[in-house]
DNA sequence: CGGTTTGATTTTTTCGAAAATCAGCCATAC
DNA sequence: GTATGGCTGATTTTCGAAAAAATCAAACCG
């Protein structure tokens, strides 16, 4: 399910594989991205990847340091706060406009998604989370929900949240026997959307969020180089919202 | 005030020229990106140029056609609305938050950039807004007003946001010859600001930006390409708000 | 001994030529 | 008359070598 150039460029195939590498943590946070490694991981020439990386660098994912090269995005628990505190505000106005805005075709699709998710989910047993395939599903769900919100821009904004938050996940997957009790969360909130219950709504999926940030820091927040910049603390955040 | 190569790699300097060359629409909205003619344009070669555009494309200022080549990302009339709505968000929550967490550092710059935009509008005279200097000073300005908001996150949203809607503001600049009474709105912000009247501040900034857009689909609309695919109206937004 | 300069090596950045792809056009067939 | 198939020229995309810059370490002073 990983592999298709078809019809497109190489350069935007590097970007794609590259990013999912990002995310789910192959090439490390922090890493530094030597070239040469690079042209033969992906077997693509200097230009190429060059290419790929500065798309990264602008998502955030990658950071550029002026003629030294490229690095990996590091973690660290004050990014994760902040891009917390961020998604909420944002995931939360997406729902709101989506569920104003939504058709009957929209709540199909979410239904939809969730059953392929769920299904995925009894197939694959206990370790469901690990795979990148359900990794896929989760995020279409979550997309669907939204989907209808009907602000271009404030939908992409979210995506590429949704993609920085998704390589925190995955760090501390790996040490989570068992995701909580996430599935019937997603059942929760579904029902609440095509209820139509925003202030509901709204609640559960910043519930949602929040506390996947808390169980990432306390599972795996010893991973991420506390010695970081921390120029507030999630209280903060939460008091201000 | 332009020309800073200093310790810049090429691609960074290009990625900048050309940044600046779509937002003050010298590449104008929907033009075809020929490589042939930014060569000479920009003076670097193929692979420079298009880690430049490969960047811009991830800003939304350029958009890729796959095996097509880059187009300027078009103008239209539903994505001002939409990137109206979106900055109303997000510079309300920027600006909560810089009021909740700034200090006398933060309110001396405001003080500051606002002095400088002032004095350099009084030295230029009518046409004030015509000038990329004042427009740099205008936008340190608004920037100096939320950059104690403790979220960097939330500010760099904020940063591509303002400089896309620069563009449509630019757009309608050349018709419009006096620039209403936007040195006294933003002199009323700064106060409510250093005040710290956060509903009176936001409610400014709100009205500052949407009368902004108004003035800009009144005056400038009409260039648009009103065929574009417009999946909502503003007023959807204003109602959802 | 501490600190700075120099030179060799590694790594990044830039370049323009070569390959791949697209767009328009005409000939041909049905 | 319309559609299909291949040409040609223009444009984009990819490539790896060459240039520029950084890193590391040994040699060199104060």
């Amino acid at each position: 399910m990983r592999d298709k150039p078809a019809g497109e460029t190489r350069a935007a195939d590097v970007l794609h594989r590259m990013r999912a590498d990002i995310i789910s943590c192959v090439l490390k946070p922090g890493a530094k991205l030597r070239f040469e490694g690079l042209r033969d991981m992906y077997a693509v020439s200097f230009s190429t990847l060059r290419e790929a990386l500065s798309r990264l660098v602008a998502e955030g994912l990658v950071v550029a340091e002026d003629q030294r090269g490229f690095v990996v995005a590091p973690v660290s628990i004050a990014d994760l706060n902040d891009l917390t505190y961020v998604r909420v505000l944002v995931e939360r106005e997406c729902l709101g406009l989506a569920i104003k805005h939504g058709n009957d075709g929209w709540e199909a699709d979410i239904i939809g998604s969730f059953h392929r998710m769920d299904r995925l989910q009894t197939r694959l047993g206990s370790n469901y989370y690990l795979s990148g395939e359900w990794g896929k599903l989760h995020g279409d769900f979550h997309f669907s929900l939204v989907a209808a919100c009907g602000s271009p821009n404030l939908l992409e904004i979210r995506q590429k949240l949704f993609e920085r938050a998704h390589r925190y996940r995955r760090m501390s997957s790996q040490f989570r026997p068992k995701w909580r009790a996430k599935d019937v969360e997603h059942k929760m909130i579904m029902d609440s959307v095509i209820a139509r219950d925003t202030a509901k709504a709204q609640e559960l999926i910043e519930r949602h969020i929040r506390e996947t940030t808390e169980n990432v820091i306390k599972h795996a927040g010893h991973l991420f180089d506390a010695a970081d910049e921390a120029p507030h603390t999630r209280s903060d955040h939460v008091a201000a919202e």
